[in-house]
DNA sequence: CTGAAAGCGCTTACAG
DNA sequence: CTGAAAGCGCTTACAG
């Protein structure tokens, strides 16, 4: 490469300070206009760099902001993700992504990658078990966190997640009122805010509707569509012969159809399914996954604009903001049928 | 936030020079070990941050890794992210990602920026209709480019991607294998060498059975599971009743799949899918998804050595390295059964 | 409206 | 083995 352009550089060539360069190039209004037209189209011609490290040495401030989710490839954070690109694009912010895998290390590992870089502020799905320190780490060296989809305890930070407990009930409701009494909860786990939630809102539902919670009816753990399709033999062979199943999430719901549709047997008509989430193929999956729209565009955007009102001085309330889920009805759930799944008496649709 | 401490703070607390603290941090054993550990000890008790900001300034090095692709939203780049990541973090490096969505401008915009903030290198899946010229800002400002998944044109960087054509044929060569005459070839397009050479494969399949290619049992243009869900009702009205379809990739296959599963017809007994890519869920579709192993994970992997290999100063050699896809026979394809799709006379299996 | 000078927080020769 | 000093490429008061 050639000699390295710099501020200095066009400043000689012009004959002006470096002083002058500098303002001209971000159009401050100090400099007279033919000055600054004079010093930019110079910029152009030698192909000048700026250079973002030296200049946020001196102001501070780096134009990084850090985003840490559990897995991108996962499409409920990649809907997320998409929402905070658009909305941090605008104001011409880079972003820096990570994936923590629920390790509290990695996570923290970037945290401080994100320090050194001075970053202005991060966004983050917290991994399972994270400490509030960690998150103080990042406060209390100027740069504020924003939490989306999971909460950290003893932590005033803004949050922003779906109604999780309230979404599942929405789901469990459906499904009562088409006459399911032995329902099923297929996916999620105790180790988050947003598992503890989502079962309590599928209990809360029998509950209310007056239908014996039993433990056993639960299968804890999936949260893939490699998961939900291997949790099909056990909801099969269950011995209570559920004839629906609340699932964790669309993934799960995907691969749970699946696995049902390998046994032989036919979502929508033989035994009902939800997801949640309502990720784009939800609705192109066959039959059409009925399930909880969890809003991700808007945890994702709620996320970046309060980030970004906090870094340009407004004071951002702290604490839970809960972001209403709504019901998607499609083929995949349908009115019970008695003695068909568990009893297939050969009758045909 | 308290005061920021720095490399000076711990010197003057310590009573040593900078340069000394600079070194120890470091582990040069250029300094004496206790004087090190004691500097070390300091530097955790202070909460010290290092300023990368300001050490790359000094030392031209970044540790800053841009990768772009189309869209991490798709499993396929996702799968070749993870495996860039894997390599890139055993050797700390930092990745900046972004999408360009195939906007030439979107893309170039994150070259300049990834080289406004001093970035190493970039691995990048570049946009439709790329410049060379784009390809060269970045190398010409040092900072070396390595393509993934597509080819530029006039450039002359490390290319990984999957042998496109080979694997289409391997796709056809099954179908035709298993008795299919009149095979469809949904999604993709001529704008990308991927889809010129894709195109290639099949066309040089059938020219090899003898089959003639028939331009009207192409239909250009989806690339995503919605795309190949849409496009089943035009597959299933051709009016040469195509018994097979090789599709763009997996999201393709799966999207039409599940169309034609809705139109009624079951794919595997009444028609042949194929996919490409062998993402983790063309395994668990149902059916089952036949489809070409890209080895999305070589790719990336790859791609990610070479950089490195780059950066400290090897000569890793430029030009196109392909990678031999493998066929994945499932049961979304069988062997031809005549008149069964589009005169469906009622035979049930 | 423009320039001279200091300083952001590191690292790197260079001396000792 | 350790220290004093210069410099990476910007921006920001301060003067004029």
């Amino acid at each position: 490469m050639a000699q390295k352009i710099k501020l200095s550089t066009i400043a000689e060539t012009l004959g002006v300070s470096t002083a002058t360069v500098s303002l001209a190039l971000r159009d401050s209004p100090l400099v007279a206009e033919t000055t600054r037209e004079r010093i930019k189209e110079k910029a152009r011609a030698l192909g000048y760099i700026y250079n973002r490290r030296a200049a946020s040495l001196r102001t501070r401030r780096s134009g990084i902001i850090g985003v840490v989710v559990r897995d991108i490839i996962n499409p409920f954070y990649a809907e997320i993700l998409g929402a905070i690109e658009s909305e941090l694009d605008r104001s011409r912010q880079t972003f820096i992504l990570s994936n923590h895998y629920d390790s509290v290390e990695k996570q923290r590992n970037f945290i401080e990658t994100l320090l050194q870089l001075g970053g202005d502020g991060v966004i983050m799905s917290p991994a399972i078990g994270t400490p509030a320190a960690d998150i103080r780490l990042a406060e209390e060296n100027g740069m504020p966190a924003i939490l989306v989809a999971r909460s950290v305890d003893n932590v005033d930070v803004p949050t922003f997640r779906g109604d999780d407990a309230y979404g599942v009930s929405l789901a469990t409701n459906h499904l009562i009122g088409l006459g399911h009494r032995t329902i099923a909860m297929v996916g999620g786990s105790d180790h988050t805010s947003t598992g503890r939630d989502r079962y309590r809102g599928y209990t809360d539902a029998l509950d209310r509707a007056g239908i014996p919670v039993d433990e056993s009816l639960r299968i804890p753990g999936p949260r893939t569509k490699q998961g939900g399709f291997e949790a099909a033999v056990h909801f099969l062979s269950m011995r209570q012969k559920p004839t629906a199943a609340v699932c964790w999430n669309d993934l799960v719901a995907i691969g749970l159809m699946s696995g049902i549709a390998r046994a032989g047997a036919i979502v929508g008509r033989d035994v009902s399914v939800t997801g949640y989430d309502d990720l784009e193929e939800a609705a192109i999956a066959t039959p059409a996954l009925t399930t909880v729209w969890n809003r991700q565009a808007d945890v994702g955007r709620s996320a970046a604009r309060a980030l970004l009102d906090k870094l340009s001085g407004s004071s951002e309330p702290n604490g839970l903001h809960l972001i209403k889920p709504e019901m998607r009805i499609r083929q995949s759930t349908g009115p019970l049928k008695l003695a068909v799944l568990h009893g297939r008496e050969g009758r045909q649709a």
